[in-house]
DNA sequence: ATTAGAAAGGAAACCGGTTTCAGATCCGGA
DNA sequence: TCCGGATCTGAAACCGGTTTCCTTTCTAAT
């Protein structure tokens, strides 16, 4: 109705361009994707009614005629941690340059949902898709997420930062031993002794991979493993290392240092911290993981683990684009961590 | 190669399916389009075979011939920051509950980028685009900006969070006078005199016109205008707010309230004020716009304009929609922001 | 001048759905 | 029993590209 159908306002296709040019379809095709020789005189001609008209090919009818789409789907657990933020746009950078598009998807945190999603982005018929978070980091589950991703997403390469055993695809993992190694390290080389972990629940992958490596450390370093010195149970977020670190000061428990899961949760840590009277570093010394810029944002500012996002995420799509090109590429991957000291972390008090 | 070529394992189509119900190809369609009646027992064989082979249908062959992709495209200028990432995630969540999918890009601020995401998008033929922040939210460029879109965009509806004038699209804005007033109100009520305004760019229009209010509101109140509690000329993020507020220190001005164009700029502010040895709010009160988790983050926590991202995002998705189906819609609409006061204000210091 | 071989380009099939059109089947009523 | 209309359903065209196949047109060698 409201329509303007004034001829000029229609969508030009590959057909409209033949016609005028006075070629047919499959040499205009030919001058776009430029894998066929076409005469000289009539490339130009094609070319300039593609810049005349500002025509776009119509990259669903190409998908659907390669059955490749250029597309690769990412799924992320909550794009408003800064952390899957920092990484999609690693990973949008690293697809690009590529020549491909990514299509973000955001189950937050909802099983259910991620599971339509998954649907979704199969409809939707991505080359590849990427999982960060979500049902990927559940320890529990772990049959239900096979389940599905062999059901759903047959013959569809999928990427993921979760997981290890026995899983038909592919995985780039950040190696946590040495990322807490390197924390811990750099804690007893402070001089502290009673280090806390704090964050997160132990039902997720990662975390409860940092709480073994916790363990692990800290007989290397000879400590005992204080159970009082561990709190977990909350969300990521801020909220959640906030009530955490209060119910350790109401247990009693005296840390003078604190790894923190994430830098969200460092955040509501150090506020508990600060609210009980204490200074940081001076009492209390905070590090957390993933480097976001809510670690330089805090004061101090929050000694953290780094994965160098660049990186990480342009692992994640050259396996993607391996894996849709058949090309052969290490199933398991792992990204090394690296240790950014700043201010929230300091000598030992006496 | 190395690919299962064991006849099971091949993508399944809905000719696959009618072949083995013994219908034709149109009546699967019927079956799974539900817009057409289909005799209950040939349906019944038909969903069967649909759940056996676990059949999704090829949403790019279902655009392909509807012309209608149900797929919006939403270009951000930075996923990383928490406003954008709010506001998409909740225009995931509208358009989703509307059959809609969404794809996400982000232009990382780069002009020339944004340009290959629009042809991008519009080569996904998506049914309508959304635009937040980057070079609409400049104040020249305009012509550039309105150029492209009546070029590459012709005939895709058009949302954008920023413009005003002239534009052939819809726009969704927020009552930027009435968040100045109310913060203006709240810092005056609080005896405030010396009100400074930091952060940003002017030549975006958000931050061009919160300058303008931020004028019009201190001569309401009878307050003089002084030039050197204006600071800008940063981008949105910590660094910048903290330079802005060292700059402003270094030049002798005193304010005892800081308002700061975005949460992001607020924490750097924060840092720079506690560096200087003043406390908040009892020696300066800050105020933000944006109200993302990073107020909720700050020690103190900071008072914030907030714009219900839930709202916002339902409102550019549902205008999206109504103009691509061709719905009459206001095509300048108003979000009006709230006030979330928190403990980064309090009275004024005598 | 001929002709083999290479290069160029058109016709048509194909990707996997939806939809129009027309024919087939069903129903109740005369 | 027969008929008219309503209900179903299949054949075929279509969406807009790519690609195969085969014919036409060059080019260069004899």
């Amino acid at each position: 109705m409201a329509e303007q159908n004034n001829g000029e306002n229609k969508v030009i296709t590959i057909y409209d361009i033949a016609k005028e040019a006075g070629v047919s379809p499959a040499t205009v095709s030919r001058v776009l994707t430029n894998n066929a020789k076409v005469r000289q005189e009539k490339r130009d001609k094609v070319l300039y009614l593609v810049r005349k008209y500002n025509f776009r090919p119509n990259a669903l009818a190409r998908s659907l005629s390669d059955t490749r789409s250029k597309v690769i789907g990412i799924l992320v657990a909550d794009i408003r941690n800064p952390y899957y933020a920092e990484l999609f746009a690693s990973c949008e950078r690293a697809a690009h340059n590529a020549g491909y598009t990514v299509l973000l998807t955001n189950s937050s945190g909802d099983p259910q949902r991620e599971g339509e999603l998954i649907e979704l982005l199969q409809e939707q018929r991505v080359d590849a898709f990427i999982q960060m978070g979500g049902s990927v980091d559940a320890l529990f589950s772990e049959e239900q997420y096979e389940e599905r991703l062999n059901r759903d997403m047959a013959h569809i390469p999928v990427v993921v930062t979760g997981k290890v055993e026995g899983m038909d695809c592919h995985m780039v993992r950040i190696d946590s031993a040495q990322a807490m190694k390197l924390l811990m390290e750099h804690l007893t080389g402070l001089g502290h002794k009673r280090i806390a972990l704090i964050g997160g629940r132990m039902d997720v992958l990662g975390t409860h991979e940092k709480f073994l490596q916790y363990q692990q450390c800290l007989a290397e370093h000879r400590l005992v493993f204080d159970p009082t010195l561990v709190a977990e149970g909350g969300s990521y977020d801020m909220e959640s290392g906030y009530e955490l670190m209060n119910r350790m000061f109401d247990n009693g428990a005296e840390p003078t240092a604190v790894i923190a899961v994430n830098d969200f949760s460092a955040a509501g840590i150090v506020r508990s911290i600060v609210e009980h009277g204490k200074r940081i570093p001076e009492d209390i010394s905070v590090v957390g993981y993933d480097n976001t810029y809510i670690a330089r944002m805090m004061i101090p500012p929050l000694t953290s683990i780094d994965y160098n996002y660049e990186e990480y995420g342009n692992r994640l799509v050259q396996t993607a684009i391996c894996a849709i090109e058949g090309k052969e590429t290490d199933r398991l991957q792992t990204v090394t961590p690296r240790l950014v000291v700043r201010g929230s972390s300091g000598k030992a008090p006496e």
